[in-house]
DNA sequence: ATCTTTGTTCGTAAAATCACGAACAACCAT
DNA sequence: ATGGTTGTTCGTGATTTTACGAACAAAGAT
């Protein structure tokens, strides 16, 4: 159904992105990660209510939509905002909202 | 898990929004209403390429988070951006994504 | 070489989402 | 009153999401 073509391609991809935003943990990933660049999965970890595990997948899918990306850095992990696809994200979004 | 305040007001607004919004036909809606103000739904099951029954579900799920608003008008129900909440969005949407 | 720290992957379970058709409700027209 | 149109609700499945703990992997420290 998907990909019957009665929708655009941005509103696909919005949808991707929207979906990917669709829950708290992954808000809050998100807002720390364009307020301050960076950080590790373990500071996460620290502050927000569930399983590390948990985490982890919140983090692959946001990673998986492009919005994040993730460096290994000695046992831990740097996490930072994709700066490619979170321009692309800001305007389609933006593009949709505003008009 | 959800209200274990570490996720601020905002953020799970704009969670619930974007989960709203997390799928290609409530994009397609919410595109088309925030284009030409109001539709009915008849229109919308002419196009896409789902069963009325699915339709009727996504539209509640909009209505639901006060995305849109449906007012019955004869035999049919008319659909139209739901304008508070729809600048709400807008809002944090705009103060998430621009900074 | 072994331990410790960090995070991912695996297996599993409960709940939510997505989709459908059938049945139902509302309402206008005949 | 009987139909026809329009949309919602119900019941039902298949799939996805969310969450957890246990097991595992990588790499630096002892």
């Amino acid at each position: 159904m998907e990909n019957l073509s009665v929708f655009t391609k941005e509103q696909k991809q919005l949808a991707r992105f929207a979906k990917a935003m669709g829950h708290p943990v992954r808000m809050y990933v998100l807002e720390l990660l364009t307020k301050q660049s960076c950080c590790y999965s373990g500071d996460l970890s620290d502050v927000l209510p569930i399983a590390k595990s948990t985490l982890s997948q919140h983090l692959k899918e946001l990673k998986d939509v492009g919005l994040i990306q993730g460096e290994i850095e000695a046992p831990k992990v740097k996490y930072c905002i994709n700066p490619e696809n979170w321009a692309k994200a800001q305007e389609i979004f933006n593009q949709f909202l505003n008009r």
